[in-house]
DNA sequence: AAGTAAATTGATAATGCATACCAAAATCAT
DNA sequence: ATGATTTTGGTATGCATTATCAATTTACTT
């Protein structure tokens, strides 16, 4: 937390904007919180915490925080964008069951390191990725 | 082309449905487009074919195309869903730049194997997948 | 070939996420 | 503290997608 403020103030600090409560408010929740969560699920926190905080304060916060690499952007196709903070928070990626909408998470670093490769051939540099693999899962599939 | 339709068929067949002309001529000239593309920019190549298709029909299709497996989705953080052929071309996933919105194709078949993997570990059964790398390209870093 | 039940279509209304707008309030360098 | 500048909340607006529904079309049956 210290760590995820002191990055956010900087990034603020270098392009002139200004650190106010409901931005460190919002960035306080979006870490507590370990899944993915869309804006207005967000919302729905933080106006616990601070009744005042509005809903385009939030999209406007979570572009912030996306900007500055704190936030990970998730689509998996509805219609809805979610979030997911990266710090203190290995990256992972999604199995996504298209039955039951369950979402099992994993990691594997053989697949991230490739990734690297890859961009490395295209001198391209990665800021954020984005793996998700669409199926039936074990459940759906009725398997034992 | 003629494996395409031959596909849709069966599955429009299996579930009762009715092949139409309209879902011909938007499957004909979505298998022509040799990139991803959007359903309203589909439905205005589909209407020079033939200009009474709406477009509601167009993101019908589309959604019946992606569920029998011809059409993928892809989603690039605007706000529009992007659809590609699947059929005859090589699954390839994408380098998304984020200063001037480029976007570069790969593929990588070992990335492709490490993904069966971890499906069989977790006894899920791929359906499809898809992976963005976003990033910074080599001409907006100004590299050699 | 004509009849019929069921699915599909096109036009448009409705929905819903996300952004734009703007007056009032808050931040921060001086 | 002052004042320039940014941010905020509330809401209007924009835009992509879906729902609605009467009219049409499909595909099967006779």
């Amino acid at each position: 937390m210290k760590k995820e403020k002191e990055l956010l103030r900087r990034f603020i600090a270098e392009k002139n904007l200004k650190l106010t409560k409901q931005r460190e408010t919002i960035l306080k929740t979006f870490l507590s919180i370990e899944k993915h969560i869309s804006a207005y699920e967000l919302y729905r926190i933080v106006v616990r915490e601070d009744p005042r905080i509005g809903i385009a304060t939030v999209y406007r916060t979570m572009s912030l925080l996306k900007e500055c690499g704190l936030a990970q952007e998730l689509y998996f196709g509805d219609g809805r964008t979610r979030y997911e903070h990266i710090v203190d928070h290995i990256h992972h990626d999604h199995l996504i069951c298209r039955e039951c909408g369950k979402i099992i998470e994993f990691t594997n670093p053989m697949i991230e390191k490739l990734q690297n490769r890859i961009s490395r051939e295209k001198k391209f540099q990665i800021l954020s990725h984005k793996l998700e693999l669409y199926g039936i899962c074990k459940d759906c599939r009725k398997l034992p």
